[in-house]
DNA sequence: CGGATTTGACCCGCGC
DNA sequence: GCGCGGGTCAAATCCG
């Protein structure tokens, strides 16, 4: 314990996430990418049942792709492999929806990538899965050249470190460059446990910072929050934005919302994200009270580069209010989802710092399959989108 | 006219 | 206890 402990305070993690398959067929069922793996390491990934080694080995499938690759694209892999073929269902109404479909290994797409991650962050192994992670990626340090990896490390940290201190922004150029894993690869950074706090940093790289503390204020138990992120280039450089839009995917709309934490209040104030406060009147007075039932909330957000704020992700929102953040110069836009019974919101910054960068974060699991039609969203969000990242999920 | 947005007031947790 | 900051409400307003 001593030891997850440990890693997982080590911050998120960042696994590399890169849409691009990789070349290699190696990297084409659960049994060859774990064959990649050290011996010690193999042998406590087949501690783990059948399921949990296969989301392990498409973790860290998708994490060497990723650092291999040099696509310029591809965060999520965008349709090649599934996007609009096999991994995406089709509902009723012919549109392209939440389903929950089988994802595949082989793909990299966000439905999949988001499927597989639900599934790990779900999974009783979690933490296990996330040790062999971590082991093998410290193993790639050691014996490749550690280049990337180490440069992805140390970004982490750092972005980490300058989120604590300053904000959300694209603070450091020098961070950038050495981001620039490549202008074009993308990161995914899970966060584990947390909650809270990750902070979108510029090229995504940022994710959490305090989870381990955050987890331990959630008294709720589960709690699981991780953080996916993909960026794309170096956001940094300063382009573009991508909108935010929600949901793309289906898991991914599935699990949530996002709200959007972004500054350092976010971070600050843990507990809520969203909370439900409100003034007045009656509502809830107090919604934290009821510990035990608190909804799990799943949460999360990320950044995309736009000069709209508002993306259309398929869902209806309705804004609900709108808030000069501290040291922002962009308001904080709140929306929830129109639809009856459904309680997801939606919160929608832009950083200050790279005006070009939006930052959305879900919160909530939508109860309802989307409302309008987006069959382009997934183009544009993969185009738009250079940074993603999945904050968390949180209870409330 | 109904639904969405705007916007100031209110609530609430937190740090001092 | 007070002030601050963030989140939400809701009346007023806007818009198709
Ligand atoms: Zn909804």
């Amino acid at each position: 314990m001593n030891h997850k402990e440990m890693k997982f305070k080590r911050k998120g993690n960042v696994y590399p996430f890169l849409s691009s398959p990789p070349s290699s067929s190696s990297y084409k069922d659960p049994d060859s990418v774990l064959k990649l793996l050290p011996v010690a390491i193999l042998a406590l990934a087949l501690s783990l049942p059948n399921h949990d080694r296969e989301v392990l080995a498409y973790l860290i499938a998708r994490s060497l792709i990723s650092t291999t690759a040099t696509h310029p694209y591809s965060c999520f892999n965008t349709n090649q492999h599934h996007s609009k073929n096999n991994c995406k269902t089709t509902n009723a109404n012919g549109k392209k929806k939440c389903v929950q479909k089988v994802p595949l290994f082989e793909c990299g797409c966000f439905d999949c990538y988001t499927s597989f991650w639900y599934r790990w962050d779900s999974s009783p192994n979690r933490e296990l899965i996330h040790q062999v992670i971590e082991a093998f990626e410290d193993h790639l340090l050691q014996n490749e050249s550690p280049s990337k990896h180490a440069r992805r490390r140390k970004r982490g940290n750092k972005a980490i470190e300058a989120s604590v201190e300053s904000d959300i922004s694209v603070n450091k150029p020098e961070a950038e460059a050495e981001t620039s894993v490549g202008e074009d690869e993308c990161e995914v950074v899970m966060m584990p446990e947390n909650t809270e706090g990750g902070v979108v940093k510029e090229n995504g790289v940022v994710c959490g910072e305090k989870m381990g503390k955050m987890t331990r204020n959630l008294k709720m138990g589960m709690v699981t929050g991780q953080a996916l992120g993909a960026n794309h280039k170096g956001l940094a450089r300063k382009g573009r934005h991508l909108e935010p839009s929600t949901c793309s995917s289906s898991l991914q709309m599935q699990m949530a919302n996002p709200g959007i934490q972004f500054d350092e209040s976010w971070i600050n104030s843990p507990k809520t994200g969203i909370h439900q406060g409100g003034s007045s009147s009656s509502k809830s007075g107090k919604v934290g009270d009821n510990e035990n039932k608190e909804i799990t909330r799943h949460r999360y957000a990320f950044q995309t580069r736009s000069q709209i704020d508002i993306l259309d992700d398929g869902y209806r929102w309705r804004k609900y209010g709108q808030k000069t953040v501290k040291n922002s110069k962009f308001p904080r836009s709140y929306y929830k989802c129109t639809h009856n019974g459904c309680s997801v919101k939606k919160q929608v910054q832009r950083n200050s710092k790279d005006e070009e960068i939006v930052v959305t974060t879900y919160e909530g699991m939508h109860t309802h399959p989307t409302e309008t039609c987006t069959d382009n969203f997934e183009e544009i969000i993969l185009r738009q989108m250079q940074t993603y990242r999945l904050l968390s999920n949180t209870h409330v």
